[in-house]
DNA sequence: TATGTAGGATTATCCGACAATAGGACAACA
DNA sequence: TGTTGTCCTATTGTCGGATAATCCTACATA
């Protein structure tokens, strides 16, 4: 066999040029990474970009859909463009579909759940506003009077988290709890419907933990929410699937963080 | 004051439909996470999803352009459309985007690596493949000799949290812990040239960490990476910064977790 | 004060064309 | 045999230009 790889000229780098709409949207990304576009302000009209950047209006446009994807800038027919802060729930929804599509089980889920949750309680505890306090107290009153609407109950139950993880008011937190939350989702539809019990234990826990993180009780939030996570656990188990299986990705699960 | 907000008719919904690009991406998109098209498949080509779809090819076009960015879709030039899973490094810069767009300040970004390093360094110690092993192995034995170069150093410290991220074996754990190092890593820039010892402690404490976790003591590990975090944080202190300020968002931190 | 209307600005979509690249088939060559 | 050069075709990348749909504002009207 010829020796295919020559020992000289072996760390040569690509010379592709990057394609044009490419360029464009990293043009534009490090104008607003770097600030020289604030937030909330418009960016140029479609022509203009493309006179500044002398390339074809639709050019342009490709390179601007990526940008739009990541939440990065807002459209609208006939609304100029304007540059915002990324929408938690975009980013969401791109952490879920990765997360579905590489098939990641229950078992991984639950586990990065039963991390995170507990000490989101504890910080919410701690932490949470007047505003979101009224909220979640609201949300856990609707749950007691919706009990026997299965869908009810799971958006519910996904809220009732979410709003724990804004209440501790760390922004990385929120996003690393969110996705979690809704592929969740789409392990549980099944569950209500097959464990009757299951739909009142959720409410005394649920209440339980109200309780603990209105009278800002650390500890007590904490302990209430690991035990809460520990039964979301069993419930799944007695349901009879393999905690180890990639998880079904529904697609309700992808509107759920939006 | 007149009524605004007349009682009835307040739960219309908006008859707004979609535009053409976006409807094609959602089409596109549903077909893939619904597993018609299965991973490593060719897409039809954009003349003919635009005659499928009944637009023209430029809106198609458009519309691919928002999976590409969410890592759905590979393309290049003259070659097919390929259904490929998310890379996980395009999921994780969307985050290290919105995160430092969010302004989240070294404190929050610090919490979160509290709780979640030393837990993967606990999961690791029982977990961990021997190709993993080596690689991590590797990582320390370089930055013995490297450790005068700030640049490397950086990189090499970022490059060891996530090798024991992925020893964890838990893919929603690693794609919570990769942008938040990356993130960490703008902030971390000036410190080993302003704190001269801080670069021997991070040896010191990465050689602990790889020992405790080859030797595949669970409680060892989670207690050197508390410390080794925990260490981090006093030398940021002693930097001078604010942890409560936003953090200043470095471009390269991008190139990080690419 | 609220409602209707006109006009310009801007995005959304379409049409059709050409350039650039990838990939394969095949001949020429050492 | 294995490498190189040359063709062809399929496909994406970019272009120039056109039209429709929508937003925004100003102004008129009741």
């Amino acid at each position: 066999m010829p020796d295919s790889t020559p020992k000289a000229l072996t760390t040569l780098s690509s010379l592709k040029i990057e394609p044009g709409y490419k360029r464009v949207a990293n043009a534009i990304e490090a104008q607003i990474v770097g600030g020289q576009i604030k937030l909330g302000e418009l960016l140029p009209t479609e022509s203009n970009l493309a006179e500044m950047l002398g390339v074809h209006r639709s050019t342009i446009r490709e390179g601007i859909r990526s940008l739009e994807n990541a939440g990065l800038v807002q459209r609208g027919r006939g609304k100029r463009l304007r540059v915002s802060v990324p929408e938690m729930s975009a980013v969401s929804s791109v952490i879920t579909r990765a997360l579905g599509l590489k098939q990641v089980s229950f078992f991984e889920l639950w586990e990065m759940q039963m991390l995170l949750e507990p000490f989101a309680a504890r910080l919410a505890s701690q932490r949470i506003s007047d505003d979101l306090a009224r909220e979640l107290q609201k949300n856990v009153d609707s749950l007691r009077q919706n009990l026997n609407d299965d869908e009810f109950v799971i958006r519910n139950d996904t809220k009732f988290h979410q709003l724990i993880a804004e209440a501790a008011q760390n922004a990385a937190l929120t996003l690393s709890t969110a996705p979690i939350g809704a592929l969740l989702f789409s392990a549980t539809v099944n569950l209500y419907s097959t464990v009757s019990q299951a739909r009142h234990r959720l409410l005394e826990s649920h209440e339980e933990i109200l309780a603990a993180i209105l009278s800002k009780d650390a500890q007590a939030a904490e302990e209430t929410m690991a035990r809460h996570i520990r039964d979301f656990y069993r419930g799944y188990e007695i349901s009879g699937v393999d905690v180890h299986a990639p998880i079904p990705l529904d697609p309700r699960a992808l509107d759920l963080v939006k």
